[in-house]
DNA sequence: CAGCTACGTTGCGTGTACTGCAACACTCAT
DNA sequence: ATGAGTGTTGCAGTACACGCAACGTAGCTG
């Protein structure tokens, strides 16, 4: 690995956290003030820091673009979303799409008519890892080996009650969720939403994104928005077909 | 500036644009195979670039999660939003914020209650700078030189007859905006949309930010559209005031 | 206003760490 | 089998990134 580049980025998390000036970047990199300057500038040049007017660095707009094709390219999304809209159309709740990635989930598209919701506050946003619905069918879908390393490593929050409490507790569950191929999470992460959600599987079988609906209880109970899992299911078989280019599936 | 790094950020662009294999990385950069490989590597452990099972590489999760911190630190935004859904609320048409950096001009919050849009669509993404009323009103604030400078540079697609054709004429109504001190575009973008915009301006009078309320021809002409402008104005010298400190925020 | 500190910036010699080469390992087609 | 196409590794030479020290410029303080 390279040494200048490893340090350069090692810059971006730590502007992320907050505006920082000359010194407290190069004490924080450990370096000497002249090598952090040359490192800020080339990202600078890149649009990847801004400079404000107090002469403090910031994260910049070339991210904002970067992250934004980088979605706008996974093609999941993009043969995704029009059946998640059409989900959304006839069960009227908040439909997610999720991925796996590097030990972390996230969502990638969400469709919500109902309300104005602050989009951006979710998308690329890391998922509660150890308690959604998307998540326990990302990770079950994992080799033996992965899963456990995985599940090891994670802390395990107790959002509410029902929060799973910890790595063996979360390992039957995917276990569970493995076998039966679909998977809820009842107040598991705030006490009053519930979600059922289902895999998209790839040419292959191996599960490449999941999708779910997710509502509060004051809408729907538990038991009600478990009546949407055939929906819910079809639609990601849909879609997993159109993924494989196979034509659209029929099975449920 | 550093030309490891200068390389190694190289490939972020280029992976925007679709998942490339280490040779055609390697080519594009003009260095050798190996070279690639371990700036990759690096990228990859920061998790800016991630390998995918055909082995090609694409854009990693961190960046959205980078871009999401940076989005959470920009004050203005924060400051902004209740008044922007408060502005929705009462006339029911989408509402924008935007900025200017370094050349560009960026969408950064977006409200819009009637549809379900796809708001990452616009978040983050260059808006069409010639034409805009919020890019007007940035960049109408900008000294003389670089407002000329950038003007210079542009390109002016023809979007619609109403496009604004080229530097000079783009000049002219830049000049016409900073007199009046807010700005439109009637149908300049596309066809049926008219937008009005205002500026928010730092407690040293620099345009910081602009926003603007856009709708299609057939809810509200033009005309109507205009007869919103002072109660937009108004949002905007509110948010100016709040930014700057001036007005002690008041509960909600 | 002089003197101070704190900060960003510049030029330069030294030596590190980045580069490209060449050889290897591997997977697919033919 | 054999070949062409990948990605990967170790190594020697040298470009280039590093830290130093000196300078420029603010912003305080007496």
């Amino acid at each position: 690995m390279s040494q200048t580049v490893d340090r350069a980025l090692s810059i971006l998390p730590l502007l992320a956290e907050g505006p920082a000036d000359l010194g407290q970047v190069a004490d924080r990199l450990g370096v000497h003030k002249s090598t952090a300057l040359r490192l800020l500038r080339t990202l600078h040049e890149h649009g990847l820091v801004y400079r404000q007017s107090d002469q403090r660095y910031r994260l910049g707009a070339r991210l904002f673009a970067l992250a934004q094709e980088a979605m706008e390219n996974l093609d999941i999304r993009e043969i995704a979303h029009p059946h998640l809209t059409r989900l959304n159309d006839s069960c009227g709740h908040t439909v997610h799409l999720a991925v796996y990635e590097e030990g972390e989930v996230l969502y990638i598209d969400k469709v919500d008519s109902r309300y104005p919701v602050r989009m951006y506050s979710r998308i690329g946003k890391p998922v509660a890892i150890t308690v959604a619905a998307v998540a326990k069918l990302l990770l079950a879908d994992l080799p033996e080996a992965e899963r456990r390393a995985v599940a090891e490593k994670l802390d395990y929050p107790a959002y509410t009650p029902r929060s799973t409490p910890n790595a063996p507790a979360f390992l039957t569950e995917l276990e569970k969720v493995r076998e039966q191929g679909w998977a809820t999470d009842l107040g598991g992460h705030e006490e009053s939403i519930n979600c059922v959600a289902a895999p998209i599987r790839g040419a292959d079988g191996r599960v490449v994104a999941a999708m779910s609906v997710s509502a509060p209880n004051v809408v729907v109970s538990a038991d009600e928005l478990l009546t949407l899992l055939p929906l819910v299911r079809r639609t990601a078989d849909t879609i997993s077909g159109e993924y494989s280019g196979r034509n659209p599936v029929t099975a449920q």
